[in-house]
DNA sequence: AATGAATGAGAGTTCATTCAT
DNA sequence: AATGAATGAACTCTCATTCAT
């Protein structure tokens, strides 16, 4: 077997044990015995438990990271929301019990896992509150403490995708992307206002926007 | 000293050190050590480390389980829905240390755990699903799924309350609540707005409000 | 069982298991077996393997340095010497698998020991050393390097302690004693001199003291 | 390359390792690292990790055993002690690496080793003792234990040994013989000191040499 | 002959739990 | 009731050795 393909392998095993036990409860055998080799071969593609469990929630990340990209204000926002929305949903329910994993982490835990995890959020909710930001002055986002509007939109993100983790996809991918988007722009994006009328915002018509909400 | 004393000092020691700590790195000779009593004590007061854990979980469920009233929708609902946060929030905010356990502790780390934790959300989001559904038929809440609604203000309660606790509490309590409800209002509440009228949502005359919801 | 005695015990234990079988083969299971402990019990006395194996060393050094007595060119210098010869042979004989751990330690084997031991060493022969200078300046010991000397008589003291630990004290103590100080005296001592008859040097007649040598 | 040849990069690479780090803590990967061959490949010259040091050390005693030639007590005796200290002095300074590991190298440490280590200083002891004894009856040797001479000498051989070895050697290698033959000589030789004269010890007349030899 | 990936027995250490005092 | 010394199962990681290629 190929070098390359035995240590995805152990990645794999890895991922599946962690996803399914937890990092405590997953031992080094059941990750080894889940991927058919001897225990001294996990030592040969990783230098420690720690490490694969390292790399497996940094490859989710950096998944992520690539599947977000920053709002041009200039273009059509709405479709670059949903796009990003789009990437992050197809990057997490492809590998659930990754994102079970990712999800399933938590501060307090472990210090060093702790610290990299938050700041990965940290860096989430400030590309998201910048964008607000720039929503605001465009008048296209509500007004109101942005960061809490960040911090507000990442847990709900993180709930909906635990959840849906959890139950093995109880929603189909693209009713996810609009009801999340929908879910956004109903909260407070501004995209179309007209936001206080009871029901039914026309997506289209988007010239008449008014102050008032 | 007297015996549920030296129980509650042991569950605050242990609450301390869960919180710092996280629950594998937390040692029961850290927390005998933090309520100053020996080792042999603590297996006279619970039967093991996993129960004391357990019973502070339990113990912030409860009383954030009797924090959540259901909404009377006879009555003013913006004010039981206000004193719903604010009981939320001073039952997490009065403990910190365990905000932060139940927090930092998700599905994945010990299926046990997880389990039962999952339980405590599953039941708070039914209680809201089933608010909010009466919220739609009294037009006051937005169509669309409830349930993924109760995720989505689950998710965002999370997060927020992890970040307050996170950060030692960076915003004023009631400041917290006002923030939550226009969150939860400018979101899929459709609640008029008559800002600060006490109280009196008309329940049914719903063609008012037409359209949608 | 009292805890300091325990500890003894342990030490005890350790340094028999380290003199039988030197320190890498000897494993905690051997230790904790020959003490009559269960394996947890070790660590509650010793961080850690290597630490009993220091403090063996280190008591044995020390005990070492208490024996040995700078002398005091003023007073009795043969008396002196056989009173720290009488020292180390006592200090040595009394605890032969300690000796025998101690000479069967050396550089190479680990850094941290090694730098250790090589310290212990070069102490002695530094003391060694400077009274040799003394003893050269009183015409007492003969001319050359006396760092050499030095060299020469801590290898040959190493030397027969070994060959007496290995051989279960083929030697009695004083004639031991006797025989390392003639042959220090033989050697570059020239308390008395007439050094170059063949045999037979009479002890005591030391008034007569020449430079010459 | 040569199989000879492959081998004898093994037992350098071999050496340069155990003489660096101890037996213990070399590892095969660094001797095949240093010799630059693959792992498997050690396996093919040698049965195992013990047996490489095992002939390095053998080599090295049968150098030293050749070096050491019985003093034929018709000849010049000083001529061939010298002769001896030299080749023992070429032996152990030309390779200083393999002299490291010789005299780093100690009973105790495990007990197979100790074994074969022994019973070459044994003989060595006993090849000395031997000459002894005969020096004793020709009356160049001083009266005394003449086992005990030889465990003096050669405890006193390795230490100097061991420091200049340890030292970079410190000390001109003509420089260590001379004062090595001093020492002796000044010991428990009673060779007449006719400084330069070339041979010829003319060994019973010995009422000539008085007082200061 | 040479390789180097794979092996797995075994080591040191941890820590929740027990129990004699 | 309280203590804290003792326990030992269990875990992670090491590394000499093997063997298919």
């Amino acid at each position: 077997m190929d070098k390359a393909e035995r240590r995805l392998e152990l990645l794999r095993a890895a991922r599946d044990v962690f996803a399914t036990k937890g990092y405590h409860a997953a031992k080094v055998d059941d990750i080894v015995a889940r991927a058919s080799v001897a225990k001294g071969t996990f030592y040969l593609y990783f230098p420690d438990k720690r490490s694969v469990f390292v790399e497996l929630v940094d490859g989710l990340f950096s998944r992520l990271g690539g599947a977000i990209l920053t709002v041009d204000t200039q273009g059509d926002i709405e479709a670059q929301i949903k796009h990003n929305i789009r990437g992050i949903v197809a990057v997490l329910l492809d590998d659930p019990a990754l994102t079970q994993l990712l999800l399933s982490f938590a501060p307090g835990l472990d210090p060093a896992f702790a610290a990299k995890i938050r700041s990965f959020y940290d860096g989430v909710k400030t590309l998201l509150r910048v964008s607000l930001d720039e929503g605001q002055r465009l008048g296209i986002v509500a007004e109101g403490d942005t960061s809490m509007y960040a911090t507000f939109t990442v847990g709900a993100l993180k709930e909906i995708f635990a959840e849906s983790t959890d139950r093995g996809q109880a929603w189909p991918r693209e009713q996810l992307v609009e009801q999340l988007f929908r879910l956004l722009q109903r909260g407070y994006l501004r995209i179309d206002r007209a936001p206080e009328a009871p029901v039914s915002v026309p997506p289209k018509p988007r010239k008449t926007r008014k102050k008032t909400a």
